[in-house]
DNA sequence: CGAGCATTTGACACATGTCAAGATATGTGG
DNA sequence: CCACATATCTTGACATGTGTCAAATGCTCG
């Protein structure tokens, strides 16, 4: 049933992610340790990866798609509390259970490795505990960054910044000049995206389609993308529009 | 002006958060090194400690006291993005710049490491490092549950889930009993509360009121709580009243 | 070509925000 | 110790943004 995607690597040093993932800094000795416990999994759009409350016998990393990280109430509503992204770490050394639901939004691939093992490799190469702080630092304040996105926007607003964060991703893999038109392809649906931004689906559609009118975007299709002017969108967003971003 | 506080501990070993801060695991020979980067500072109640924007040229514990950390945005709006108890962290290794402001909720104390040697330290002692991993991760789950509260619960829900975060933590430092009648008081005004919660002021106080006579709560006085019932507060926060709580 | 989703749009309900007034605590100076 | 001043909190009336329910439209893939 499930799909092999193809990973058209073989070892870490060719891998995607060797510069960003959680093995960023790990020299030639430790990939090495790292490629024992290594194994590929791939997953189809919409799979569910983990489910709360499993057990959790592996660790890894997103290497290609995105993931989502999703809670849900006895009642059915759910609120999407993390996307990841290429490079991304899932799974969390030291626990046991899953506390949330972990589900492919697009094909994914993921880079996995057996949760014992990879412990006690944190036990013995601090380059790995030490990225790994750091990734979960950054995650840490994109979360909160996050909470004053559910807590205090609009929804226009919202659907804005989700926007612009996707929009600043796909700028920073693809490095093109910085002013000029974005265009990209929307990797959520409609309801994916009121679960991350913690509104309806029908709220969320009204609300592209009046950024739409308003043109401060374009669509060409449902999900293609085309962002005219980066700053009118960040201040749509409430951000800044001077963009005060540290990488 | 700034009135010090007591400190009644001189060392590390007599400190009330010895064995839940980021130095839980240090042993004597780091716990020397770390006295010697150490100070404490005192904050009266609604001090900032931190200014967003500002250089950070420490980081340290709460040794007692309640911090808040806020995001504000630039037509005044804010957002409460974490809630910081005896034993939690402030600031970030590895950066210049705090990307929040952090306040005294309450009278205050600190225990201060200086930033650069405090850096220093974590790439020499692991215990360090780890237990900050450790705690960094526990924070992210915490905001992450919070994103739950703030995306898809109601006002009344959002209440009750605020009440019982600090009634639970209330109940895990005094150790009482886990059946009968729970007492505290809240150390959050109304505005902090809705800051916290992503509500205003008098929505806050409208479903305290509520909650008040529905009997779910009672009040003496504007702050001190009681809840007869923690079971039908965790249903009312709309969470499994089983407590399905891992610590 | 038709079935099944995803999306859009409309009408209406309701929860929460806004603005304004009063009430209750808290602290200060006479 | 009292009286006033100030901050905090409560309550009311009304406005509005977003949710709910329902139907129509447009895609995608067998």
């Amino acid at each position: 049933m499930t799909p092999i995607f193809k990973v058209d690597h073989t070892n870490c040093q060719d891998c995607p992610i060797r510069h960003r993932a959680v093995c960023a800094h790990c020299d030639a000795d430790e990939l090495e340790e790292l490629e024992e416990i290594k194994y590929y999994r791939s997953f189809e759009a919409g799979q569910t990866i983990i489910w709360s409350g499993d057990q959790m016998n592996f660790v890894g990393s997103v290497v290609s798609g995105i993931a989502s990280l999703t809670q849900t109430m006895e009642d059915g509503r759910t609120q999407m509390v993390g996307l990841l992204l290429p490079s991304d770490f899932v799974g969390r050394p030291g626990r046991e259970i899953a506390p949330y639901d972990v589900q492919a939004t697009t094909d994914l691939v993921m880079c996995c490795f057996r949760k014992k093992p990879f412990e006690e490799l944190m036990g013995t190469t601090p380059h790995i505990a030490h990225r790994l702080l750091q990734m979960t630092l950054d995650e840490l304040d994109a979360a909160r960054e996050w909470m004053l996105v559910l807590g205090r926007k609009t929804a226009r607003e919202k659907i804005a910044s989700l926007l612009s964060i996707i929009a600043r991703r796909d700028a920073s893999i693809s490095k093109k000049g910085n002013s000029g038109p974005i265009v990209f392809d929307l990797p959520l649906t409609r309801e994916a995206m009121a679960d991350y931004l913690g509104l309806t689906l029908e709220t969320v559609s009204r609300q592209i389609s009046a950024l739409k009118k308003d043109q401060v975007i374009s669509l060409q299709g449902k999900r293609h993308v085309t962002i005219p002017d980066m700053g009118r969108l960040m201040e749509e967003a409430g951000d800044d529009s001077d963009g005060g971003f540290l990488v």
